[in-house]
RNA sequence: GGGCUAUUAGCUCAGUUGGUUAGAGCGCUGUGUUGAUAACGCAGAGGUCCCAGGUUCGAGUCCUGGAUGGCCCA
């Protein structure tokens, strides 16, 4: 017989290295096989509810790491809460209406113009069903634990009528109204544009300097006092209805030589403009600030009805033209909006084709806006205003499809008055909790400076607003109405809206007085998708029984205080009175390993399928919790390697864990705590505190605490101390004696400690070590529920005499590693450690109530009074010596032994092992050991 | 330009109400083991706490200004 087979080595088939590229997704198809997010469900269902609503990701394009970080966090969240006595449903959503996917059935080849829009709105439900589909199955690939056989899609017939419902109570409300706002237009292809679909070239234009003679100089510029402004767009002219200063900047009032008349010219734009109009000589009169212009009045070019108001704004610089900027509220956005502050109508002179109307004068109704130059030259010089023309050359807004010029134009748009209840938002936000908190201010800012919404859309692919016109072109806003068409939509879908008349969607036997013969309008807009995924409180999780509003927690990117978090708080409040979610946690970017952005164009960016595919999406998952989520997180090849390096080690712990508890049964094996000895009781300790950190750490989305407390807990408290000394007992002692099987109980609360409290981070992993318990009954660890954390009485003195332990053996390690080097000795083993300590470092020890020895990993200890110390180094407080140990070597513990062959039938081993060799090998006194 | 936010060892992160010599893990170097072995132990090196002023007996921490990165606006 040999000794090492009276050894109790470890055992287990779990192997070193995961594999896990090859074995997640089989993993993952056991799971959808067992339907095992319904299974922990139902097995949840008398519990308390958490409720995590998951913000809609755009149906659009591969997935990438903000998706995977996203979807991961949520995922750990919700299967925490489900092992922590919750029952939490996850729906997964997708958020399918809007631009980019028209855009990308055009890009296919598709003319919108050539089909009836519910054609066109049938290929975008398609193509956006496409992609819901393929990133679904990218996010399971993820391990992502969620309802998917129960999405919400924004096009789904019940959102679209929730949605609608939404709207009608803030249409009901007085909310809705209707006014106009200058968007991107193409007159070649007659349609609004949004940012996307546009495209930046230099061109040439025709720039004038103009002036405008006072009217109302508030008796400080006289009537013969002149504004000079500049146009690039000279067109626009005659809408012209203003004039903006920069409040802060100086004015000048100058007199040309030669000239009766008065000029004001920014002072600091003076010398390079006069020059343009040959004004080689002239004098100032006056300089003052903008702000004292404030208010005065002009008088348009020509147009005798109307007026140009001075106003201040801080966007004129003197980067170019005069410092005084013509405005025209219905053609460019810094103009509508310093327009609105001052209360100008926004007047717009030229339809939709690009042709000029009746309201820009009958001069120029009817002609191309881009062929007036001439015209307003000539009436600028026929009313003697006329300063000078230049040639510039500057970058101008083209049409991306049909590559011509567009311009800014004022249309009729749907607003939501935010104004009428900003106030109720303010407050709502005091009753919710953000993560981090500093979310509150953000979001609180932004909805106390934010304007009122534009939720209409000069658009096909989305949900139409359910408007109707009556004959006088009176808007009709009836929240009966607005029900009834989503009851319509509930039963049909939004297409319904499309492919019928007006009169089929109002109610039957619908009048108004202002539709005197019956006929009405629909309206043709649809709503900006902000309104659609703003919305989803209401058409899930106000809608779905399983599912409460408001909800427990929204989780996104920190861009969401703009879009989700910020659209759906503005419709709860207007609807309910109630912020949507009770608890909002934000999270940073994703950057390059430099702290980038990550961009295609700069080649810095990780696909997480990627990593899924080569290392393992485990190890993605890992990295999530091993940064700081609530900032900025940095990610690059070498930092995933790292993670994976962190991961080995997991995993290589709990493979110890193991194969050193395969022969023990929790049920017949167990020892109590007060019976294990004093190391397995102060690991007892130990792992409860790990425990109770590592909820609370879950508790309160504190990620990247899991990460460190568990890699510390693995890598100080169990590999080098725990699991060191651990060898000496689990291998050596006889297999059921007491002091393994304290030792196993240990391990073994710790293996499933360890086990479910990673689960939420890795599934797959902590599924695999699961398939290895053979005591464990449940079919999958995710139906297990997390360790509680024990009631062990006042711990505090019993952790402080360790961490005094713990000095001590740094002390004693050090001494050893001198010695190493010295040569005296080669592992600890060999060694014979004399302290020489105080009268408390004994107690001290004395009351760890364990074989310091053995905590001490030698052979020999000695423990003498510090007194009787000659010329003994002193390590941080601890005399310490170090020596050979003595007496002779046992093959099977390995370990210096001074009663070697006291038993005569084993003349190799210490007396110890000859008993347990005696008692649970006596075949051994046969064969002989060798 | 505005709102919010960050910057501490090669990397990822801690640093409580300002208080000795700024910590952890990984990585690195050296070394011991070869019964956790494509593993494990031990020891060591490594920091201008983004920069510049200021407050204070004392500043990584408080104040002012600036630089750089990020999100969202304009």
């Amino acid at each position: 017989m040999k000794y090492k087979d009276t050894l109790n080595l470890g055992k287990t088939a779990f192997p070193m290295r995961g594999s896990l590229p090859k074995t997640e997704p089989i993993r993952q198809q056991k799971w959808y096989d067992a339907d095992l997010y319904n299974q922990r469900l139902s097995q949840n269902e008398k519990k308390p509810h958490f409720n995590l609503h998951d913000g809609p990701p755009y149906a659009n394009g591969n997935i990438h790491l903000g998706h995977a970080l996203n979807k991961i966090s949520k995922d750990i969240i919700v299967r925490y809460k489900n092992m922590a006595g919750f029952y939490a449903p996850y729906v997964p959503g997708w958020d399918t209406h809007g631009l980019p996917i028209e855009q990308q059935l055009t890009k296919a080849g598709h003319d919108r113009k050539a089909m009836p829009k519910a054609e066109w709105r049938d290929l975008a439900k398609d193509f956006a069903l496409e992609q819901v589909d393929k990133q679904k199955n990218d996010f399971k690939r993820l391990g992502i634990m969620a309802d998917w056989q129960n999405p919400y899609i924004t096009l789904q017939p019940e959102f679209e009528a929730a949605q609608l419902r939404v709207f009608g109570e803030m249409a009901g409300k007085g909310y809705i109204f209707k006014g106009s706002k200058p968007v991107y237009w193409s007159w070649s292809s007659e349609s609004a544009l949004a940012e996307a679909e546009i495209e930046y070239h230099d061109i040439n234009s025709a720039s004038l300097y103009y002036a405008n003679r006072v009217k109302d100089g508030h008796g400080i510029l006289d009537s013969d006092t002149y504004f000079v402004v500049w146009t690039t767009t000279p067109f626009t002219v005659t809408a012209s209805r203003g004039i903006t200063l920069g409040p802060d900047m100086d004015y000048s009032v100058i007199q040309p030589a030669g000239e009766t008349r008065k000029f004001v010219i920014a002072t600091g734009r003076l010398e390079a403009i006069t020059p343009l109009f040959g004004w080689d000589n002239y004098k100032t009169l006056a300089t003052y600030k903008g702000e004292e212009l404030d208010r005065m009045t002009a008088y348009h070019p020509w147009d005798i009805d109307a007026e140009e108001l001075v106003m201040n704004a801080d966007h004129v610089t003197l980067d170019s033209g005069t410092g005084l900027v013509h405005t025209a509220p219905g053609f460019g956005e810094d103009d509508f909006n310093v327009g609105k502050q001052y209360g100008l109508e926004a007047v717009v002179t030229v339809d939709e084709k690009g042709y000029m109307t009746k309201n820009a004068g009958p001069d120029f109704e009817g002609k191309f806006y881009d062929d007036v130059v001439g015209l307003v030259i000539n009436k600028l010089t026929a009313a003697n205003l006329f300063l000078a023309k230049e040639k510039i050359t500057h970058s101008y807004p083209f049409d991306w499809r049909t590559k011509k010029p567009i311009i800014w134009r004022a249309v009729p748009q749907w607003f939501a008055s935010v104004g009428k209840f900003r106030q109720n938002i303010l407050d709502e936000l005091d009753n919710v909790n953000f993560f981090p908190e500093w979310g509150k201010k953000r979001l609180y800012n932004m909805i106390r400076d934010r304007g009122d919404w534009v939720i209409s859309r000069q658009r096909v692919w989305g949900v139409p607003l359910p408007i109707f016109y009556a004959e006088d072109q009176t808007p009709i806003l009836d929240q009966t109405i607005i029900n009834h068409v989503a009851d319509l939509f509930e039963a049909n879908g939004s297409n319904y809206w499309f492919e019928h008349e007006a009169k089929d969607l109002l109610p039957e036997g619908y009048s108004n007085p202002h539709s005197p013969n019956g006929k009405f309008a629909k309206e043709e807009d649809i709503m900006d998708v902000w309104f659609d995924s703003g919305s989803s409180w209401a058409g899930v999780m106000n809608t779905r029984d399983q599912l409460d509003y408001p909800a427990d927690l929204y989780l996104e990117g920190s861009d969401q205080y703009r879009g989700w978090f910020n659209s759906s708080l503005i419709t709860s409040v207007a609807v309910t009175g109630q912020a949507p979610y009770k608890n909002v946690l934000s999270q940073g970017f994703t950057l390059d390993g430099k702290g980038n952005k990550m961009s295609k164009s700069l080649g810095n960016t990780i696909s997480p399928l990627d990593v899924a595919d080569k290392m393992g999406i485990e190890i993605l998952r890992l990295w999530t919790i091993s940064v700081d989520t609530s900032q900025d997180m940095p990610v690059s090849n070498e930092i995933l390697k790292q993670v994976s390096e962190s991961y080995r080690k997991l995993r290589n712990t709990l493979r110890f864990l193991m194969a050193n508890t395969a022969d023990f049964n929790y049920a017949t094996d167990a020892i109590a705590f007060n019976d294990r000895a004093g190391h397995d009781q102060y690991f007892s300790v130990v792992l409860n505190n790990f425990i109770k950190d590592i909820r609370d750490s879950y508790d309160n989305y504190r990620f990247n605490d899991i990460f460190k407390r568990v890699i510390n807990f693995v890598n100080v408290d169990l590999s080098a101390f725990y699991l060191d000394i651990a060898k000496d007992v689990v291998y050596v002692e006889a297999p059921n004696g007491h002091a393994r099987r304290s030792m196993q109980t240990v391990f073994y609360d710790t293996l499933i400690a360890l086990t479910k409290l990673l689960l939420p981070v890795l599934p797959h992993t902590a599924e695999e070590v699961w398939e290895y318990l053979p005591n464990e009954k449940l079919d999958f660890a995710y139906l297990s529920d997390m360790p509680e954390v024990q009631n062990l009485g006042d711990t505090s003195e019993l952790l402080a005499n360790w961490s005094t332990f713990m000095a001590m053996r740094d002390a004693v390690n050090k001494a050893l590693e001198e010695a190493r080097t010295a040569e005296l000795i080669g592992k600890n083993a060999e060694a014979a450690l004399i302290l020489y300590l105080t009268t408390e470092q004994q107690q001290l020890l004395a009351d760890l109530n364990a074989d310091v020895r053995l905590l001490l990993m030698v052979s020999q200890l000695y423990i003498v009074d510090a007194k009787t110390a000659v010329d003994v180094r002193l390590y941080d407080g601890v005399l310490i010596s170090v020596k050979h140990a003595v007496g002779g070597v046992s093959p099977r513990d390995r370990l210096f032994h001074e009663d070697i062959g006291a038993d005569s039938a084993f003349p190799n081993l210490s007396k110890h092992e000859a008993d347990i060799i005696r008692e649970f090998y006596p075949e051994a006194l046969i064969e002989g050991l060798e």
